[in-house]
DNA sequence: GATGAATGAGTATTCATTCAT
DNA sequence: GATGAATGAATACTCATTCAT
């Protein structure tokens, strides 16, 4: 990697950081230069402006969550727990997460809806294969496979995003699962181990 | 009502409006007294802050919905209809919704975040006792109903809060209420004609 | 006067000092509130943009000097010195011109251009009437009026804008002048007086 | 020539180009490197500043004008013809004149400014030496040639400069222009036939 | 109740220039 | 001869908020 693009992969994860823990709003151009320590100029010499930053920032994120999604569909777990361990995935990675549920919080809406509209895109195609792959194993039946995973990332995205659920909570999210896909009733029960 | 109250329902209105078709952040101030006729004196006379403004915008559309939910709930239909008549009286109201899907935009992520956060208190509680009112019909059979509730809540969101869905997503749709709720299969079949 | 109308009245005469003495390009908005003492806000209270603010800085000049022109016109004198007159009050007043000849400076080049243009709209039809007026008297004969008297200008800005002109320069305007307007040799010897 | 000199010779049309058609003000360093296909150093491998730069490129022109010229100096025309095929060289050349009337945008008042008052320098006593050719001939009759000269270079660019001129401009340029240099009545008339 | 002139900290972006490789 | 990453001072403009009248 030449050292150009050492810089440039810096600046997105200090504009990352930033962007969560300050929102992208409150984040100005100076705090990200103050906090590389590097000039103006530098920045708009890698960035076109702040809001492609944002994008390039999202984009970096979301490679990140799809190649650990991609890791766990080429696992070899059983379906129920893929299906699982790649919702599970779709978390912002630990060292560069300051504070759980910064995401969620009013000033990262704009992010974070940007963030849920590419992820959704990304991952679907991804969870249906997984999905596919139930049916064809007798363990999920089905129709309306992309519909049906879409709005499974939107409940588990409800439910965990804020790292705030309850153990109803989890109990919903095991019975709507099941009925959404299709599984014998119990199919999802290991999930409830996970959690605690 | 007396004139300071009408001029203040007045600016409420073109702030709201303002708010859905620029976003938040891309109203000033500026705007909302040009548009109002008044002078920036005047607005701040009324109002703490534009912060607070939105506040008072968004208490003013959760007040609409919710009373609009309120005559659903004390409306003779039947419990499945009241669940469908409640969720569809939470969208913006005609006049006021310049564009439909506006509030999805990613300009207008804060308030629409703002707005779901809120709309999800006051209504839980409301579907809530129309579920639980099935319940005692022996329509609906289910536990952690106000969990359920809520997700009930975030699935219709999703689906049409942007305008753009498919019949795939409406079939999808009346399987998973009917699952959440423990409902007999067919149900929810109305709202196909409800739908085009 | 009110209050505003002052503020705004020393902001042009300041601007427009500082344009002449610095160059438009080389004035910037934190110079002109600076020599003001007004904060940022209220110089764009005052004005829409820094452009504008030139905009209205060369209106005024050209009000003043078609007002001068004006008075000539409307003065008594003789129609040939009502010509030289006219054509002397087109440069900008004594107190706010900081060094004879700034406006020819490259730097002044924009700001220049722009008065120039809009002087000649201005005064080519006060010059005409004249002209027309010395056509009238026998004084001059000639065809094709705005024409002749936008060419009179061009040379009078070209001789004597810079400040730096020789008796020969003197000569040439005399004869041309009286040439271009069809008038009798030595009608405009009087301008040999003036200067010097 | 060299290849270093051929790279030079390409910036330098490349450079006159972009700031004819956008401005000198308004183009910058990146947009000259980005038409030439060149690094930020190689530009200044060639060039010591962009100010150096626009000084360059005037010279070049000037050049070009002041050759075209002594062409037409050179020529066998009779003497009023040369005149004005002299000032007919003053317009910058076809290929590389993007718009007729682009220098005179007042975004290209600085350049404007700058080539007129070298352009005079240059060409007064190539004129005046064709006008003392007339007087020697008898057509023409004046004293005070150059200051004649430079004022008729004044005339003909602010007629034809633009690109927008009457017929009735022709016929004053013409009238003056035999009047200036003390001239037969008709001498000019020629000049109506070069214009349509 | 209402006005509107004044505020000033804040912001993104530009751009000519340098210099180690 | 040529490169391109890095610089940092400069700049125009925004906007929520205040307050004397």
């Amino acid at each position: 990697m030449k050292k150009g693009q050492r810089t440039k992969q810096a600046l997105l994860r200090i504009a990352y950081s930033l962007f969560i823990s300050r929102g992208y709003e409150n984040t100005s151009v100076d705090d990200i230069i103050e906090e590389a320590g590097i000039a103006k100029g530098t920045y708009y010499y890698h960035f076109e402006s702040k809001e492609q930053t944002l994008e390039e920032v999202i984009g970096m994120m979301i490679d990140q969550e799809a190649e650990a999604a991609r890791q766990v569909l080429s696992s070899g777990a059983p379906v129920p727990q893929k299906i699982v361990g790649i919702i599970a995935s779709l978390r912002p990675r630990q060292e560069e997460q300051p504070i759980e549920g910064a995401l969620m919080r009013p000033e990262n809406a704009l992010m974070h809806a940007k963030i849920k509209r590419r992820l959704v895109e990304t991952v679907v195609p991804l969870l249906s294969e997984v999905v596919e792959e139930g049916i064809a194993q007798g363990i999920f039946s089905c129709d309306n496979i992309p519909e049906r995973v879409r709005m499974l990332l939107v409940i588990s995205s409800e439910i965990f995003d804020e790292g705030q659920f309850t153990q109803r909570d989890v109990e919903v999210f095991i019975d709507i699962t099941e009925k959404l896909l299709g599984a014998q009733p119990g199919t999802m029960d290991f999930v409830r181990a996970l959690i605690h």
